[in-house]
This record gives structure tokens, sequence and C-alpha cells, in this order.
DNA sequence: TTGACACTGAGAGCGAGTCTCATTAAATTT
DNA sequence: AAATTTAATGAGACTCGCTCTCAGTGTCAA
């Protein structure tokens, strides 16, 4: 799977910074490298912790005034599934048309894309007269029945 | 679009509740008297408002506390799609595979099935090695497009 | 009718996220 | 390099949806 280069990500959200007349400081610094050295999903909680390992000055606040720059950039995407579920996914310009399968037996979140689906979901809504802008797919799934027949194929799990 | 008959949904209801040992309140009598009186999407605090036009004395603790037993009992459909968009549809029972459309310049939730879509999840989840339990598609669309061009479908926009 | 106990409303509490404000520090100008 | 401008900061108050607590109430089975 081709990962956008961490360092590239970077140096589009300083520009990303510069062209709204934004400032690049230590705190969004470490929020940034944070953010781009993870490959995994991750909550504004989450981050503050992690944010917090390289700066500890860094605040709740700013990280929840940096996120939305991020997502605004394009860069990262946040999926709000509702309570306990709203997530950051850094990998977003790679992959901007995923959707998720959360697991009911193991909490993971397993991503995939399908250009049939994609197809499909705008067929539908150009036929009931919209024009997609997004679209958010989120499959409650359990892997504990091909676990015990073990077919599982997520190896993670 | 054929609906269940509301009267049925209120006894099934209280059939529920008699099986769970559970008492048939004058509050909850208020409560899902509205529920089954609309066929319209709603979210909480739209329902406390509503039940009390039919029972003033009915609190926000109840309704929060009935809501669970709706959706439990499977008459009712839960959609947490994150902030400000938990709503809740009376019309489950008689269509438990709906997708929403939402139009992001009316917001306007149109509901669609298709078992073309359903199929599709399935396949893919299965070849991901899980079994599908739920699933939620949201789509953010617009309308006003196809407004301009005369071509919108949808009477209500 | 009574007794057991599920249910109630009021309001305190909770947690995620936002806002305020006095202070700090980038970036630009000198 | 100092001065200037103004965006950004942290702390903590606040908001909002929702949940919990608790003492009193109402349902329903016996």
């Amino acid at each position: 799977m081709a990962v956008m280069d961490r360092t590239e990500a970077k140096e589009k959200f300083n520009t990303f910074l510069m062209q709204k007349n934004l400032r690049i400081t230590s705190q969004r610094r470490a929020i940034v490298d944070t953010v781009f050295g993870t490959d995994q999903h991750f909550n504004a909680e989450q981050l503050l912790e992690w944010a917090r390992e390289r700066d500890p000055s860094v605040s709740r606040a700013t990280v929840y005034r940096t996120l939305p720059l991020l997502t605004e950039s394009g860069l990262v995407h946040e999926m709000d599934f509702g309570k306990d579920y709203k997530i950051y996914d850094p990998n977003y310009a790679d992959h901007p048309n995923h959707n998720h399968i959360i697991c009911d037996d193991c909490d993971k979140v397993v991503e995939f894309e399908s250009e049939q689906l994609d197809a499909l979901e705008n067929e539908i809504s150009q036929k009931l007269g919209f024009k997609v802008n997004t679209q958010q797919l989120r499959i409650n799934a359990s892997c504990e029945e091909m676990k015990k027949l073990g077919e599982c194929k997520n190896k993670d799990h």
C-alpha cells in the first residue's frame, strides 16, 4: 500500500498554513509530527496524549484547534460515527474514498475501498436527484465466527 | 409505501415491556404515542417537546430512558451520525435496511433501499473475513444543482 | 388492599468539545 | 538585532447532550 511520504505531508501542511497566514509554532509541529508519525486512526484525546510525549506544553485547546486545520488541508480525514467513534485518519491523502468495517468482537477498524460501491452510490443518488458530496459507509461486523473456523483473514485479529 | 399500523406497533411495544417485566406508565404511553404518531425522523429533544404536548409531566430523563427500549424492541432505529445528527426513525420495522442521503443544501434526510448495495456490502465483508451485523451508509449530497437544472426529483425540496 | 419494586422528575454530574482572555512568540519591518 | 504586529498559546470557565442519583410515586400481582 503506497503511503504518502510523511515529510511530504508535513511540507504540504506547512504550505497550507502559510497560504492562510497562519504560523508554524512548536506546538503545531509536535502535533503534526505525531499525526504523520503514525498510520493508525486516533481520536482527539489520543492525539493530545501522544503529542504531549513530544512536547508536554501542548494543550487540549491547541489540539482541538489544529485538528480542523488538518482536515481542512485535506491531509487528514475526520470520521464522526457518533459516541466514542470520532476518529481521524492520517492516510487520507492516499485513499480519499475508503469505507470502514468496525469489528464488534475486537473493536478493530478495517478500511476498504471499492470502485463498484462508489459507482453504485453515485448511480442511486443521481436517480434520486442528488449529486454526491461525501459518503460514509460504516459496517459493524463480527470476525468471531471466522476466527472460530480459522478463517479470519485479518492478521491483526 | 406500506407502513406498519401504529396500533400494532404500540401493542408490540407493550408486549416487549411485559416480557421484560417493565411497566406501562402514563409517561411511556405519551412517548410511545408520539413516536408512533409520526412518520418523521426526530431527535431526543424533539421527542421530549412533542411528548410534553401530550403529557407535560414527561421528563427529559424518561425520554432518554425510553428511547433505548424502543430501539431494543426493534421498532425504532437509531442513527448516530455524530454531532447534531443522532436521529430516530419510527419506520424501522418496515424498512430495516435503509440508507440515508442528507442534503447539504436543505438539510432534508431522504431514505432509500437497495438490495444491490446490501449484496455488495455482504460480499466485500465476507471477502475481508467478516460477517455483517449492521450497516449504516450516509451520503452527503446536494440537490441545489439539480434544482437549478429543474431536474430535482424530490418534490419536498 | 397491600406489598414489592419498577418508574418517576429534579437536578447534580459527566465528558467531549468550545470559548475567553491575558500572556507569549512567530514573522515582518525597521 | 530590535521593534512591531498580530496569530497562537494554556488554563480554566463554559456549553451541550446525555446519564446518574435519590427520595418519592405508581403499577401490578397476589
